[in-house]
RNA sequence: GUCAGGGUAGCUCAGCUGGUUAGAGCACUGGUCUCAUAAGCCGGGGGUCGGGGGUUCAAGUCCCCCCUCUGACACCA
């Protein structure tokens, strides 16, 4: 059976970024590993490149749409080049192919009775520019983002009937257990589900840059929406719905997605897939994020780290590996220089790279750099069943994408040949006149480089070429089959004399995360809110007399009070702060103050704060509160003022 | 708040259906070989298995309560 493996096409609003890299890299480990294996094997990757905000982020920088996109495309393929990453096929959502494909798989559904034509109705807020669903408003009206008010814009969209498949969707979880990887995250995508689904607006009318509708539906107005373009491009890139195509590959074995994504992938795609009539992937696998030095990275903490710095001053390889066994497939990873150099250092130079030079010292001194394998299982028999041992565990943990346990269990191989040549000591048995012993351990922990090498192949591709290189063989299918798979020892060879793999490293190579970046920082802070001077002055705990009165404090009157049902800390108040209107209020003093307690008194409010939306009601102001372990009390003036004076 | 999954050596974690003195890697430390990248190998210290109850001849492993962390939803002053 083909195998098939897929990235997530990544968006191209922005230059890759270690997690790119490391979806990629799993996947090219996993597609490397299948094919070493002999799988007929198809790798796909590419950029997904549709959608309003590449319209916009285009025409911030002057470029017609279709050049902006062409040029960060380009950013991720030559990255993927540069890092030999192995891909068949890099697909581009803008590729005619591709268009094509999915205009053919809107065909099909519209067909079936899947999509059917209403209209989108969103509440837009002009200010955010951004569409918002009823129940993410606030009071039913306002903005959650920013509290203004909305509009509602009633689009035309045709639509895609998502809920038809809830129930195939729960069955085919139930039933396949491994669809979704790791485990843990299965349960969060079928309560999602069980929670219902809502049919998905799949076509827009308020941008073009995208997928047009097919011809036969003679309705141009509309682009495919996002996610019905993106996902499609799995099949389309095998040519769906295209002459000459490859759909045998088809279904994928994995799909590798950020953990972000996953919900798409778990439950939008399969329903489309349904929808067409064609097979599930096996396996959806969500992997983690990735964090520097335990702080989450971004742009404003400016502790972003990209993979083209790390591979410069580590090489691809090491990071490669580093990735791969750091953590458990799933879970988040951190990424600190100390932990990665630690591995390099005990790992890959002590255990692996020493160990080859051990050989390679060996053999130069007692056999002119001859191996060979006759005497091994004379000698060897007990390290030989070990070794097979561990070889046969191996795949298992591939299988089930746990990268970090099959490395882990691979390196035990190492030990082993650490362990038989103190054992056995090959310099005293040369002093003891047995050379056939001697050279036997030699041979044995050659033999045990190569099937290791080959092993770690598919994560360390070039480096465990040169290994192989050194012990006379080649990293392929016919070599994995022999000594693998069928246990076979290397043929006699004359070992090259290859300088150390991995150089011991001392010194971190690159610059620190910079802890405190405080230039650009403040100035990206800066630029967005006028609150950037709070954060400046975090460091020393004090604050300008002009900062404490950007905090707008006032005597605010309780008019009402009442319990909101089924919430354990909220009071809904209205609040009299000598505007017009009174002010609503929901604070979370339920467990302290009952409502009628409230009425009449006076508290401080917070009157310049961001409208909040607690509960689904608006709340436009924060009572100020002491809270200690005896309980809560408001703040209150000593004696009555009026409602709205300020406080300073 | 609801749901899910955690809390086991300094760190990262393994411990399946309850059963001998609770394990691994790293880190630390003592010893030792010399083929080797100050690498390797052998040994050692170090754990109230989050807390409290309970079931049992026997619980890290099952039940209840509490504390705490993470994630997804949902109302986070």
């Amino acid at each position: 059976m083909s195998k098939y493996i897929t990235t997530p096409i990544y968006y191209v609003n922005g230059e890759a970024h270690i997690g790119h890299a490391y979806t990629t890299f799993i996947a090219d480990s996993m597609a490397r590993y299948e094919k070493l294996k002999g799988e007929d094997t198809y790798f796909l990757t590419g950029t997904d490149e549709h959608g309003q905000k590449i319209e916009e982020s285009a025409q911030k920088n002057n470029k017609p749409t279709q050049q902006f996109a062409d040029e960060i495309s380009a950013t991720f393929k030559n990255l993927w080049d540069e890092f030999e990453i192995c891909y068949d096929k890099f697909i581009r959502t803008t590729d005619e192919e591709h268009k094509r494909g999915v205009q053919k798989a809107f065909e099909v559904m519209m067909a079936k009775g899947d999509i059917y034509k209403d209209f989108y109705e969103g509440h837009y807020c002009v200010s955010c520019e951004t569409f918002f669903p009823e129940t993410q408003l606030i009071d039913g009206a306002f903005c959650p983002d920013c509290g203004r008010s909305t509009n509602v814009v009633k689009e035309e969209s045709y639509f895609f009937r998502l809920s038809k498949y809830q129930d195939a969707l729960l069955k085919h979880y139930a039933e396949n257990p491994d669809f979704i990887l790791p485990r843990s995250r299965a349960n969060e995508v079928i309560n999602f589900v069980k929670g219902g689904l809502r049919d998905l607006s799949v076509t827009r009318t308020s941008f073009t840059w995208g997928v047009k509708l097919p011809e036969s539906m003679h309705d141009d107005k509309h682009v495919m929406y996002v996610w019905l373009d993106a996902l499609m491009n799995y099949v389309t890139a095998l040519g769906y719905g295209q002459e000459g195509e490859k759909m045998s590959y088809w279904p994928a074995s994995v799909q590798f997605v950020g953990k972000d994504i996953l919900r798409f992938h778990a439950i939008y795609w399969p329903a489309f897939l349904m929808s067409l009539d064609l097979p599930l992937p096996k396996t959806i696998g969500a992997h983690g994020w990735w964090t520097r030095d335990g702080e989450k990275m971004s742009k404003s903490k400016g502790n972003v780290i990209s993979p083209k710095e790390v591979s410069d001053a580590y090489g691809v390889e090491n990071l490669r590996y580093f990735m791969l066994r750091e953590v458990p497939f799933g879970q988040d990873g951190d990424f600190s220089q100390r932990a990665f150099i630690d591995r390099i250092n005990s790992e890959l130079s002590n255990d692996l790279g020493n160990l080859l030079n051990r050989i390679i010292g060996m053999s130069g001194k007692y056999s002119d750099f001859l191996i060979d394998s006759k005497d091994v299982e004379r000698y060897h028999a007990k390290e030989l069943a070990a070794m097979a041992g561990v070889l046969a565990s191996l795949d298992e943990y591939m299988e089930t994408l746990q990268t970090h346990r099959y490395l882990e269990e691979l390196w035990k191989l190492f030990s082993i040949g650490n362990k038989a040549i103190e054992e056995y000591a090959p310099w005293v048995k040369m002093k003891e006149n047995k050379a056939d012993e001697a050279l036997a351990t030699v041979a044995l922990v050659a033999n045990i480089l190569a099937k290791a090498a080959l092993m770690l192949s598919p994560i360390m591709p070039k480096t465990t070429a040169v290994i192989a290189d050194t012990l006379g063989f080649a990293i392929d299918n016919a070599n994995y089959r022999a000594l693998v798979r069928e246990g076979k020892l290397l043929a006699p060879f004359t070992i090259k004399k290859t300088p150390p793999l991995f150089p011991r490293i001392e010194e971190p190579l690159m610059a620190e995360a910079p802890a405190a970046k405080p230039n650009e920082k403040e100035i990206e802070v800066k630029k967005e809110k006028p609150k950037a001077q709070e954060k400046k002055e975090e460091t020393t705990g004090l604050i300008e007399i002009g900062q404490f009165f950007e905090t707008s404090l006032k005597v605010g009157t309780i008019l009402e009070a009442e319990a909101v049902e089924k919430s354990a800390k909220l009071l809904r108040l209205q609040v009299d702060l000598g505007e017009a209107k009174p002010r609503q209020i929901v604070a979370g003093i339920k467990e302290f103050y009952t409502p009628e307690s409230l009425v009449g008194t006076q508290a401080c409010v917070v009157a310049n704060l961001k409208p909040a939306k607690l509960m689904g009601m608006l709340s436009e102001g924060m009572l100020l509160a002491a809270k200690d372990e005896d309980g809560l009390c408001l703040v209150r003036p000593e004696k009555p003022k009026k409602a709205g004076t300020p406080i300073g």
